[in-house]
DNA sequence: CCCAATGATTAAGG
DNA sequence: CCTTAATCATTGGG
């Protein structure tokens, strides 16, 4: 489609604007035929609050931008609307105005045919009939006009709502932090990144990003992880190790309920040191044994044996089953080659897959 | 310009 | 509702 919902609509002075009397058009005014055309425009332009009651408060606009937008519940965005609604307005008015002119030269044409009639009426007789058959005649022609007037405006209502309400035209990327935090998650709970309602709820509070769009977010980066995990290297290690070092402190400080999730460390980037791999793989070794004096480990256990597991496949430290082969294979990702169950199968990437039995999942 | 990355939408399946 | 997978449309770097 072409985008040009403004212009058009303007019809310069067809019709020098005059003073006249109004004859009575309202019998002609109702259509006949009730043109289902016709009615789904009207029915359109009344809910998108361009065609209702006059300029009474921007309230129908504003409820058919509310409606529009979809969800009944939340507290959408506003001032997004409010570009929309502006805009919205200038149709409105367009229209309006448009309308009123139409309206206006058809009553003049009318009234000038008529007097045209009337005059002609001396030289020779005229039944009330023709003169009936002569406004409808008329009336039809401006109401074929009309109705152009009113598909524009839809068109236009169309171009600008499909403009405003359809995100993917006003795409933003997240801002560092937050796809950090992100992605901070998600590779602290490669095995199972399925964050619950309350997690999405906290990710998106702490990315000031909605939970859809966590959702999204999480749904667009599984996919894509599982496509292509060699992608995905650098960055897994990067967050592993941070989250891992992360875990490994807290760990060995004791209960340190500080450090509001912003590890903040921007120092080590790509390089990966593996003199802690030892640390890393002794706290493996009691966490995945049954031993584990702390015992109140329980939530995020399992996001530090994903962050260590992946650092260890990475380092090479943990010869069980790890075989060089595997390094774009490594934790939760089990033989079906998705977290869920796949419900196409369709020949997965790697047939060969190690042990991937991670899971004591903590759903609460 | 091209092109990869990326957020959002859609369809299909549960 | 949720998910996956494909796709769209934009962004931003070269």
């Amino acid at each position: 489609m072409v985008l040009r919902w403004r212009r058009k609509c303007q019809s310069p002075g067809v019709f020098a604007p005059q003073k006249m009397e109004v004859l009575s058009i309202r019998g002609a005014q109702e259509e006949e035929p009730p043109d289902p055309q016709l009615m789904r425009l009207d029915n359109m332009l009344l809910a998108e609050g361009v065609a209702g009651p006059e300029k009474g408060g921007g309230s129908a606009a504003a409820a058919a931008a509310a409606a529009a937008s979809g969800g009944g519940s939340g507290p959408d965005n506003s001032t997004e609307h409010s570009d929309y609604r502006t805009k919205l307005t200038q149709i409105r008015q367009i229209y309006h105005t448009e309308l009123e002119k139409y309206e206006q030269a058809c009553n003049e044409f009318t009234t000038h045919v008529m007097n045209l009639l009337r005059e002609q009426s001396r030289t020779r007789p005229i039944s009330p009939k023709e003169i009936e058959r002569m406004v409808n005649i008329i009336h039809r022609k401006f109401s074929s006009i009309q109705m152009q007037l009113k598909q524009s405006t839809c068109e236009a209502v169309m171009i600008l709502r499909s403009r405003f309400l359809d995100a993917r035209r006003k795409r933003r990327n997240f801002n560092k932090q937050a796809t950090e935090i992100l992605n901070e998650y998600f590779y602290s709970h490669l095995s199972n990144p399925y964050p619950s309602e309350e997690a999405k709820e906290e990710l998106g509070k702490k990315c000031a990003i909605t939970v859809a769009q966590v959702s999204n977010w999480f749904g667009n980066k599984r996919i894509r992880y599982k496509k292509n995990i060699g992608k995905f290297q650098e960055e897994a290690n990067m967050y592993a190790a941070r989250t891992a070092v992360n875990a490994a402190n807290a760990s060995s400080h004791g209960s340190q309920a500080n450090s509001p999730s912003t590890p903040n460390s921007a120092g080590s980037a790509g390089s990966f040191n593996m003199s802690n791999s030892g640390d890393l793989f002794m706290s493996v070794q009691s966490l995945n044994g049954d031993s584990y004096q702390g015992a109140q480990v329980g939530a995020n256990v399992q996001s530090q044996v994903d962050t260590l597991r992946h650092v260890i496949s990475q380092t090479g430290g943990y010869s069980e089953g790890l075989t060089a082969n595997q390094m774009y294979s490594p934790q939760g990702i089990n033989a079906n080659g998705g977290w869920q169950d796949a419900p196409t199968p369709s020949s997965v990437t790697s047939p060969t897959e190690g042990p991937g039995s991670v899971h004591s999942d903590t759903s609460n």
